[in-house]
DNA sequence: GTCTATAGGGCGATAGAC
DNA sequence: GTCTATCGCCCTATAGAC
């Protein structure tokens, strides 16, 4: 199926070969998002996207980094999101997106079959993904806590890195928990987290 | 190696068989509590025990099953500790819980492996597993959240259960943190967590 | 009752032909 | 780039020795 390429590139050519991948991680992203991440091994994706398991090793080395870039490919789309409100509390941050893991439940399965990997030895993908994830998130944060402190919307006498912290576990927690029983207050529980950050009434 | 049997019992003779599958457990947790939860396969398994995989799925019926229970018996120690104190606070009890933890890493990434096999389908022990847990440790804080209450060491107005959900759910997103970043701030963000549900001073 | 041995199949990863 | 073939490891399940 020749489709019509992208401008090939005479020169430094990946544009090809970086186009190819771009389309297997599209394909695997929807296959996510239809299935979950169940039975996700390289030769079922494979079978989905329509190539063998070794066109994906190939284009990404290894299940598991081809594993991370399909959980940030798929976490694009509520970054750019957020990108346009303004201000938002470190708390509407998270209820974003867990409104957006709400719809595609497989990116919570994925991201907890990732964090799973990274805390054992042995998977240095997953370990690079998940360091360098909370560094960026909590970082992230960070920022808007002081932010929000500025504001007067958060309290001014919390830490920021340990607001930071407890406002992104909580929401990791309650994703789990929202996952096996979705009458876990999960909504209710982040709510109730910014009412007890927020300035004193 | 025939070792001193404890009291055969001539009827309804269960106790040689529970016994040795007590002793396959203790060794296994063991080696948990050593080498983490690292390959975790039923003959990895099997041969720190000193048996084969085939005599693990004996006693226990699957991988999953066995690790349910390596993690259950592995609990049982925190679990007695906590009896002693006297209407501990919630966040006291995740406090003392990822204290233990601490001393034990291999308990984390085994709860980690397990939650992330939970979510899936296609894993009836883990599902079940985890089901019944957070329903028994979410059933559990809500009795310690609404004596605490009475107790006026937590603002009354605060509904029991979003308050249970969100200290397990920080409980548990902040020891996966401390495991990929030891630098992250565990008992801070806990200890900020309880400031924050107390009374108003 | 308890355990060993083995069958049958899936997995990730690699090597090399096209 | 993509394929096939293959390696070594893992799993469950079962047959039968002790």
């Amino acid at each position: 199926m020749p489709e019509p390429e992208p401008a090939p590139a005479k020169r430094g050519g990946y544009a090809k070969g970086d186009a190819r991948k771009q389309q297997i991680l599209d394909r695997a992203i929807e296959v996510f998002a239809q299935r979950g991440a169940n039975k996700t091994s390289l030769r079922a994706i494979a079978e989905a996207v329509g190539v063998t398991h070794g066109t994906l090793i190939h284009h990404f080395g290894s299940l598991e980094e081809l594993l991370v870039a399909v959980y940030l490919a798929g976490d694009k789309s509520v970054d750019a999101r957020l990108e346009l409100s303004e201000n938002p509390s470190p708390v509407e941050i998270m209820i974003e997106s867990a409104r957006a893991n709400r719809a595609v439940p497989g990116m919570v399965q994925l991201y907890s079959t990732l964090m799973a990997a990274a805390i054992e030895e042995g998977h240095p993908a997953a370990t690079d993904f998940a360091t360098e994830w909370f560094r960026t998130v909590r970082e992230n944060i960070v920022q808007r806590v002081r932010e929000n402190q500025q504001a007067g919307r958060i309290r001014a006498d919390l830490d920021p890195r340990a607001v930071a912290s407890l406002v992104i576990a909580a929401s990791d927690g309650l994703q789990t928990q929202w996952l096996l029983d979705d009458t876990a207050p999960q909504s209710e529980a982040l709510q109730l987290l910014e009412d007890l950050l927020r300035t004193d009434e």
